[in-house]
DNA sequence: GTAATTGCAAAGCTTTTGCAATTTA
DNA sequence: TAAATTGCAAAAGCTTTGCAATTAC
């Protein structure tokens, strides 16, 4: 169950003056054992299965750790909750307005992106932390070219 | 004070069966006199200003119903609440996750990945519902190459 | 032993909703 | 007048926080 990314994880949560607690460890672990992303709330619900009495706000306690050691990090994808991944799993997400469709992408498919950017303005570009919008093929497909669908993610 | 924009969007209103209150139109004008994004709350205060007992969930209410009609759309740029803006003042904001600064950029600057995410996955981008995060020039250049800042807007 | 962590319950913040009273057309 | 809109207050959804009890080191 347990992995090497999760023991050098807890050696850099003691590194920094923190306990390596068994929660944490366990909210770790399922996060790796999702290898994708997750709400707080599933990552309790996975923690549960093995660790019943492990409480939703240390879920979140922990999530704030790890996110300040750049363990983990969190996306929005929507207007739900946050979304939660290993910080190593990051890519990028394009939500479907229509469909709510969600479809990754590679972190090279923004390098004509990021060197625009980084010329006119001087901004560095690190756009992980929300999703683009648009339209996925199938409902691009589905909507003539007139605007005014009916919005599902956003 | 009125606009013809403002005329333009009451006819569109009771076009579809809304009816033109004294309320929408100030929250519509607010937004006009505005020129920018502002959150439902600075909406209210604008329009509580001339209309001291609209209420917060009427200027909600209202807003949902502009963006339906293609009006206003709302964005978000970082963890607080959302902004709302005239749907036609569209354009991207780069948010500044260590100091919270936000740039502004045109459309066209998104044409290549528009292109390229098309081609790629028959994605078609129109990413105006979320900012892009990053560093700002000035915070790039403050924080060393290394990752681990202290992030604001995140 | 002592400082860090946890559970619980409560609160915070943004947004939505039910319903009776009011207003628009 | 009839249907749409509003104000108010309450609730919903996600996340954070205070504090006493527990746990890791």
């Amino acid at each position: 169950m347990s992995d090497e990314r999760v023991e050098a994880a807890m050696e850099r949560v003691r590194a920094g003056g923190g306990r390596a607690t068994v929660d944490r460890r366990a909210v770790l672990e399922a996060l790796v054992r999702t290898a994708h992303h997750a709400t707080a709330e599933e990552i309790a619900g996975l923690v549960q299965a093995e660790h019943p009495d492990c409480n939703l706000a240390t879920v979140y306690r922990a999530l704030e750790l790890f996110e300040r050691l750049g363990i983990v990090s969190h996306v929005h994808l929507g207007h739900g909750p946050s979304q939660w991944h290993l910080a190593e799993l990051a890519h990028h997400h394009l939500v479907c307005d229509s469909c709510g469709a969600v479809v990754e992408v590679g972190d090279d498919v923004f390098d004509p992106l990021r060197q625009r950017i980084l010329a006119d303005t001087g901004f560095v570009l690190d756009p992980h932390h929300f999703s683009l919008s648009g339209q996925c093929a199938r409902c691009a497909a589905a909507t003539p070219p007139a605007a005014g669908q009916t919005p599902t993610g956003s």
